[in-house]
DNA sequence: TATGAATGAGCGTTCATTCAT
DNA sequence: GATGAATGAACGCTCATTCAT
């Protein structure tokens, strides 16, 4: 057994144990509030002693932007996937982010976290914009090649994101309400969007009175 | 004096207190998040000890919830207003319940800890179904009446919503934006998102392939 | 019953509660290293929650600096009784502060936190300087009073609180002997130090060849 | 090679890692409280891993001590060079004293570590007495050649090193005071010490009344 | 009814010690 | 023998809730 595969050996089981306790704190945000999720709990599912944490984490909040950004960063490739096709769709954009949203609740929960002033620190601030960067200019992307947009594709790009976001928000844990009827309720919802995202701005030649401002 | 009046007067002067509890709570969750939130800040707040608030409410969560429903039901004598025109304008909708979200950031964080497993208890779920389904058929009812809509208008007014949760959800807050822009960007997203279902359904006649299912 | 006796008695309970706390302290000190008390013990034995301690005082540094000077306070009044006597005695000075020490571990506690890198903020460095001249003026004054003392009676008075901390600091709690002995031992070495200093500065005319620097 | 050569050898690698981190530990001792040392620091320090420190010492304490002593035995070896002179000299016996705590802050650490209740053990308190006796038994003879003292030499040289070590204590670390500031007050007050200690028990023919009992 | 001091379960985090490698 | 990741008891501290007044 060479050396080189020891050392390999070392740093695969680190990341394994990393990943462990990664995916058990996701499995808790996934059914529970983010801020409600405890050290001891994430060691409890994790199978790991509470100090472990802190031997791969500096703190909680490490923890968490590590998965937030981790997720982040699978969205983003799959997306890419989509977006390099020659003819991407648009609503297939949007699938992807909701069933992605779907089995990520961490993604949203950051979000909610950042936006009601969990100030995450500089640096993530700086990582934050820059993937809502990445992703904005992905969906840009889909929505100039596909869609008759107006003056400002930008700004459909942030608004159909942020669509869809909402569906999860809103309709995600409905209580009261199956997990197949979630799912099926915010496919629909999310097709809904992405069809109307779709269409764009096409002429509003019945007159409905609407002007942007 | 009538005791009739004694009792209203005792009545009265109850709700006073409880409105005044409501009100620096609401306060507060308009400067932090929710979950910062504590009673002997809202207390102080209100002007009144912390035992008091007990005796208004079994715990915070009842507060809490009772600062949803009541917001709730003034959210939807304003959307009656509009609904209640002639001719309601999808638009205008818009913008009155994203004008609302945007004053009172409880709405939002509510409907946030509902979805992220705070289970509000079975009557409490009873009501935010009922308070939906109002929202709900209002929403319906302006878009029957404006909008070249498909074969589901609930789903319509189901999205329609959600995209317009979104908007706060992604970008009530975000960080390092001056509140002006925040205010701002958030109108631009809103008044696309009511272009677009405004527009409705038209015939995707450029074929672009999405079709709901 | 007049409404300013219950004001007084909520006062006096407050007061007899915070002393409480503060003797608890006080009598984990005399066991234990400092450092080595906690919150939890000092509640255990307070007779009271962990909790009411931090209605209290801020934490638990403040409850430290509170033992502190307050048992400061007591010291330089019992030192005062003695200074203002006409022909006050510096054996006897002497005496009043180590038996001070010994009844108060936490003073001489206090000066090792501070000596050994314990920053105790500006503010109790501020008191402590304050308290440190009070008690050497008085030291000083016995000494110019009643020792025939060379130029600098100032560093004389140094010296002197110095040689009798360190009686209690070597010997308070030699590990395996008796109180009773201990006792014994630490007066007998403060008699000793204060007959020295009371000799004072006597000409050596032995010419035992030791100069001041 | 013969073998007792080879278990030399291994004992000789065996003793300088123990003094490497000896060295590691007391160099942090210098720095900062004594409790606030961590085993991994001074594993770093001395580049070793931290389990090797449990393979030299059963645990933090016996290093502390182990440090103590060995610090100690040094200390009793540059007081036998001056006590070997032929006309040895109390004040420079003091210096030499305070010179030493200055440098090891070890010493007096573990001392007021002693004293504040960290039962080091019967062991090592057996190991403390002797060493203690060896101290005196210096000091004593000291005095004995150079000082006019009365019935009981012994106290004396507890009382001599009583009050050198409560100069450290007292102002080794001085809030606020510059390292020289300090320097220099401690080695003029262990002068105004040795002084009235080289003075001894002349006749208080002033009468001021002071009786040793 | 209004109060706020008392409470203690529970939090995130630390760190001496162990033990498989 | 050397290692350092794993461990969990213990820390200071918070805060929703209770209850005697």
């Amino acid at each position: 057994m060479p050396p080189q595969t020891l050392a390999q050996l070392k740093q695969q089981e680190k990341d394994a144990r990393r990943q462990l306790i990664r995916n058990a704190a996701r499995d808790l945000f996934a059914l529970k509030d983010f801020q409600a999720v405890t050290v001891r709990e994430i060691a409890r599912r994790a199978g790991v002693g509470v100090g472990t944490i802190y031997n791969y984490y500096e703190n909680l909040d490490e923890l968490f932007l590590d998965i937030f950004f981790k997720d982040a960063e699978e969205l983003v490739k799959e997306i890419d996937a989509e977006t390099a096709k020659q003819t991407p769709s648009l609503p297939q954009l949007c699938r992807i982010y909701v069933s992605y949203l779907y089995r990520n609740m961490t993604f949203y929960q950051m979000m909610g976290h950042f936006m009601l002033g969990g100030e995450p620190g500089p640096a993530a601030t700086g990582r934050l914009n820059t993937l809502m960067r990445d992703l904005m200019d992905r969906i840009e992307g889909v929505i100039r090649k596909t869609t008759p947009v107006g003056e400002n594709p930008r700004s459909y790009a942030h608004a159909l994101f942020a669509a869809l976001n909402g569906i999860m928000i809103s309709y995600a844990r409905y209580p009261g309400r199956t997990e197949a009827d979630i799912r099926r309720h915010t496919h629909r919802l999310a097709d809904i969007i992405a069809s109307l995202f779709a269409a764009g701005k096409n002429p509003p030649a019945d007159g409905n009175g609407y002007s942007s401002r």
